[in-house]
DNA sequence: ACTTTAAATAAGTTTCTTCTAAAAAATATG
DNA sequence: CATATTTTTTAGAAGAAACTTATTTAAAGT
């Protein structure tokens, strides 16, 4: 029950949403996600494994052993609760909250949490429909799949927001793609790799990229 | 306007919280209430000083340019803010709010603090009753004096309590010893530096320490 | 005025997090 | 299959923040 720096916290819980996405976390693209240098992420993740917080095949990538998991869940937790009380109590926006629970989430006592999440009315998602873990540690997923799967003519309701960047959400939010919107494929164009979809009755246009981090259930 | 550390933030602070008290902040007592070892505060105010945000004579103390005394007042009102949403939103202890605080305090963007503000009811002071910076850095700050100060029949409201280490304010919880409460000198034995008081009908004892840094204003 | 005591400083370490550049391994290409 | 390219790792160094110890300096007491 050792205390882990903020750093190690970020890591963490990073290897925890890479794993969730692709099995396992490759150290590269955690270096992307972290914005630090590739040699960073291998000295880190080597200090990682020294304290027992994770398992690092070389050229493989990266896994999170019970007690890593343990404490990553904890992170994601506090940061998602984090993301509510931004949001839901300080009228923060949709698309600063990330980078501000970010830090906010270190430096929240664990046993505070349960006060929030009463004062927050138990909610079961973070602002972008991301599923908060609960004190135990269980995270109850809904089942979705990213909205790039869907055919042309496919409706679904937007679930989540899989990536959290600043810039991405203030575009999402001016077209409505927000969690629980109603969306109509209207075309996929592989050519240009561009999907014309129908947002509660608005026309847009969405690159592939986008349309892979949002995640919707079909109806 | 640079952006400066959470460490500088603490120590700024700090200062200025001495200087309220003293005049002046001395190094040793910085050292001791920032819980870092002497030569630590040395250098670290070194720094400072090339930052243009003290001024530090050898042997007399430091005190904050006024560059540095902006900057303290705007983490003085992060904490003391920061400190009522603990309290106010989430039910945190009055004892803890402090230490929590500490460490929220770096993490609040300052333009979230109008609508933290505004969700508390634009609070006057922090939990303890000391007073909240405005945005534009000034303190209106209410006319009290040491309980220590009073003489025996003097009668007084508490208005705030200067020091903030929990184990200290768990204590004066106890006998009621709070922001708000009637308090009666009923005696005063510089024997064993003993205060006997009667707060809100219940007497307690009071060692001079204590009582000097609860402050009071007489009725 | 001299000595004692307390405070301030200087110098050398340690820990943590990061970086860059070079070496090694894995993957892709002709 | 051998070579080239990309990815990953290793190694060395740097900056920030803290500590300890030893020395210097100022203040206080006799």
């Amino acid at each position: 029950m050792d205390k882990v720096s903020s750093t190690v916290e970020e890591y963490l819980k990073t290897i925890l949403r890479l794993e969730e996405k692709f099995e396992i976390a490759k150290t590269s693209v955690l270096a992307e996600v972290l914005k630090v240098a590739l040699g960073t992420v291998t000295n880190t993740v080597e200090k990682l494994e020294k304290q027992g917080l994770v398992i690092h095949e070389p050229y493989k990538g990266i896994k999170l052993t019970e007690k890593g998991r343990k404490i990553a869940l904890e992170v994601l937790r506090r940061h998602r609760l984090s993301e509510r009380l931004l949001t839901d109590l300080l009228g923060v926006d949709w698309s600063r909250a990330h980078e501000i629970a970010c830090k906010l989430e270190h430096n929240l006592p664990n046993d505070i949490l349960k006060n929030l999440e009463k004062v927050l009315g138990h909610p079961k998602t973070c602002p972008h429909g991301n599923p908060i873990p609960t004190s135990c540690g269980e995270i109850f997923e809904e089942s979705s799949e990213p909205l790039l799967n869907l055919k042309q003519g496919d409706v679904g309701i937007i679930v989540k927001i899989t990536e959290e960047e600043k810039e991405i959400l203030e575009h999402l939010r001016k077209f409505k793609l927000i969690p629980g919107s109603l969306v109509k494929v209207l075309e996929k164009t592989s050519v240009d790799s561009l999907m014309k979809v129908k947002v509660e009755d608005v026309e847009a246009f969405l690159s592939f990229r986008l349309a892979s981090i949002i995640n919707v259930k079909k109806v």
